[in-house]
DNA sequence: TGGATATTTATGGGATAGCATGGGTTTATT
DNA sequence: AATAAACCCATGCTATCCCATAAATATCCA
């Protein structure tokens, strides 16, 4: 991974700085290796989708709904806490979301050559080995053993068709 | 923004000097030894999250709602000073709130190696032998003996689950 | 347009620096 | 002088960096 922004760059530099950083999507799903040490390429056009944010890395955690694990960037964890921060400073509840939300996430850095590693008890918790199946959803994405997220896709898909499900208009649609 | 990962210093420094340092969160949980002295390594990310106070310290006190302690750095000791100043000035509470926090909190430094010294009264206090678990929390941290904090954690699941708890303001803290 | 040349991506492995940890020695403190 | 606190040095371990490769894309130029 190398960002640079300055000398004659090509059009790709420039798709990466101003068209994808404006998009800012997690789109598709792509299976990488994950080597020894527990290192795994983050996809490419995930790593554009990151644009500025690159430096910060991802932010991962276990999801609490399936065996997967979440990830996003930097600035939504940021935004996060200072949400967190507006309740009051010792009630019950900011305490219990901040350690759901933060005591449980872990920051990754990108190497350069645009992989993370993933620690082996977050790889453990979502039953990742070999390879690790990454799963854009947008704003977020998700990280899954290939095998446990071929079966989720297969209910993802029946449950929209049989619910028919559609996505809402406008604002958040639900939290 | 020039983005530079390349040369001598790496992104480490980049990291020290943008990343981390400009917006301070406490991220994850790490579980570290109590030495014979009392002394304990912070986190080395905490110790990143903290680089631009003036004051290479940290504030700690006993917690007055679980067996721990709760950490600041210094801004957020003076936030903590401001919030309080909202209160009647001689209220009880004001009191008592003031009494607790200022009075019994303590301020300990680095040593050369990113250790501090867990005085034997807070230790005693918190329930923390022979090894001490740093709990992220976005802008403040806990310090908890890894026992307690194991219960600790899945009451704060538990609670986020069923009072279904959510980041404030369309945050979708997670889902 | 098509083939040669360069980039980018994903991957692997060796070298190195940083972190957590332990122990000793000097410097305050009273 | 006695005790504790701060400082300095030494150590494994592991995370991080750096280099190398192959395959896939993209770019260039005749």
């Amino acid at each position: 991974m190398v960002v640079f922004c300055r000398g004659r760059e090509g059009p790709r530099v420039f798709r990466t700085l101003c068209g994808w950083a404006a998009m800012a999507l997690f789109l598709s799903t792509y299976t990488n290796k994950v080597d020894k040490k527990g290192r795994v390429s983050v996809p490419a056009s995930f790593r554009a989708a990151l644009a500025e944010q690159l430096v910060q890395g991802i932010v991962v955690f276990c999801s609490h709904q399936h065996d997967c694990l979440e990830g996003f960037d930097w600035a939504k964890m940021d935004e996060i806490g200072d949400r967190l921060d507006h309740y009051d400073l010792f009630s019950d509840d900011q305490d219990d979301l901040a350690t759901t939300v933060f005591g449980e996430s872990v920051q990754l850095f990108f190497d350069g050559e645009g992989r993370v590693v993933l620690p082996a008890d977050l790889m453990e918790a979502a039953g990742i080995g070999e390879s690790a199946t990454f799963v854009g959803l947008g704003r977020k994405f998700q990280i899954w053993s290939p095998d446990r997220f071929e079966e989720r896709k297969n209910r993802a898909r029946a449950a929209v068709r049989d619910k028919g499900l559609t996505v809402p208009k406008g604002g958040e649609g639900r939290s």
